[in-house]
Formats: C-alpha cells, sequence, structure tokens
DNA sequence: CTCTTTTTTGACCAAACAGTCAAAAATAAA
DNA sequence: TTTATTTTTGACTGTTTGGTCAAAAAAGAG
C-alpha cells in the first residue's frame, strides 16, 4: 500500500544515462540531473540512494539492452571515473567484459573514447 | 632581475600528471596538487594560470618523452574529461594522434582504459 | 647598499557541491 | 472514509571547490 511513484524509472534512468555521458561522472552534478529529469533530490536519493547509485543503476540498464552509443559512453566513464574507487561497478564492467571479450574489444572501446574525445569523427 | 622560481617545475609537472592520472582531471582538487607539490595556490596559478593550465602543461611535457604509463593515463584522461571542453587538449591529442596513428593505437588506448579501472591487469 | 622586479605566502571568497530531513501530499488497502 | 504507508517537496546544511589578492620576502642588476 501506499503511494506508487509517479516517475518511470527506466525512463528517468535513460535520461541520467546520458546525461552522465555528456558530462562524465564527476562533471555532472546533482542540479544537472534534478533539472534533466524534472525529479527533485528527495525523489532521486529516495531511489537510487546516492549520485554512485543513479551512476550503478543507468550503467546496469544501459547493458541490458544492445550495445549503443550511450552504454559505450557509460562503459568508458565506469572504467576511468568510477570503476577505480567503486567495487561495484568495477563487478559490473568486468563482468561485461568477460561476456563480450573478443579479438577486438579493446579496440572498440579505444575507438569510443577517441570519438568522445573528438579526436576522430563519430556517428553524433 | 627579479627572483627567480625556487622549484623546479619539469619535476612538478611531473607530480601533478601523476595526480592526474590517479585521481582523473576533476577528481584532483587544487588542495591534492598543493599537498603533492608543496608549493601554495599562488605559486601555481601564478605559473600556470589555471588548473586546466596545470594539465596542459603536465600533458605537454609527458608526450615531449617516450610514452610510458603517465603519458597514456594522461591522454585517456584528456579524451574524456579535458578535451570535449577544451580545445587547446583536443589539438594537443590530435597531433598526437597525427604522430603515432598505427593499426592499433586504438586498441592500445583500449588496453590502457581497461588497466586503468582494474578490468584486466597491467604493470602497477 | 639600493632599487626594481619577481616570486612566495596564506588568508580569503563566492559558488557549487552531494546529501538530508521533516512536513505535506497522495493513494492503496481495509 | 479512515488508516497506514509511501512518495514528493524544497528548504537547508556543512564541506569542498577553483580561484584571487595584497602584503611580505627574496634576489638579480646597477
Amino acid at each position: 500500500m501506499g503511494r506508487n511513484k509517479k516517475f518511470n524509472q527506466e525512463q528517468v534512468l535513460a535520461e541520467i544515462g546520458k546525461l552522465f555521458v555528456k558530462y562524465g561522472f564527476n562533471a555532472t552534478s546533482l542540479d544537472d540531473i534534478v533539472k534533466c529529469t524534472g525529479l527533485l533530490r528527495g525523489s532521486l536519493y529516495s531511489t537510487f540512494g546516492s549520485k554512485q547509485g543513479m551512476f550503478v543503476s543507468a550503467l546496469k540498464l544501459s547493458l541490458k539492452g544492445e550495445n549503443n552509443q550511450v552504454s559505450w559512453g557509460l562503459l568508458i566513464i565506469a572504467m576511468l571515473e568510477v570503476a577505480p574507487r567503486n567495487n561495484m561497478v568495477r563487478d559490473i564492467v568486468q563482468q561485461w567484459y568477460k561476456e563480450n571479450k573478443s579479438a577486438n574489444v579493446a579496440e572498440l572501446i579505444g575507438l569510443q573514447l577517441l570519438k568522445h574525445g573528438g579526436i576522430i569523427e563519430g556517428g553524433q
């Protein structure tokens, strides 16, 4: 019983994921997240617990679908900014790596990072 | 005339570079830099102008030598955290990419990022 | 020694930060 | 309708942030 959440969690996580990809983890502020989701801090924190919780949830959701621009972005942000100090994120990425290890995953990661930095061109 | 700087600029930049590699750009605070270099904010700012200036100087210096763990680290941080909003850094990395473009640069970048995130093992 | 220029010093600042919480509102269940 | 439970709201907090600046100290040049 009690009230139901009035927002669609997956929709919100998709928005949050796009934000993290655009600015990176540390450079994305809670004010940014509040603005882009339309939710208030209390709702975000009671749902996800912390900023890292928001990232973890967005990452997990994104990895459930097939690899796209957002999931690649979240993966490289995870490896550079989050995984080194968050075991849960490191485990998630490690799991993903195990399942997707192929001859050229490393190369694909590198290409995504080069795109992200605007060093080479790429869709969007 | 006038006083000479009493610190070795290249030594200081090497320390700063290591810090940036360890924590990333955004997660490295000026207090961190002050502590690790032994310099005070005023000296740092009168020499490098800004935090981004410190990063640019450390990156340039590191790329003058041959590729090592620090220069790889600075490059991936540059691409993910700095280049998207700093044209100078983007140009530096682009220049580096032009000079080092080989069949497997992208793969090397990907491997470095996987190492950085602790996803695969690697020296140190 | 004196003069002039430069560096060093560290206190200071406003803005931005992630996170909290008590009260109000909403609603599912009985 | 009442009650129990949940979510929403938004003001609030202490901390940390990158950056500034005037005064003091140092030292090269004459």
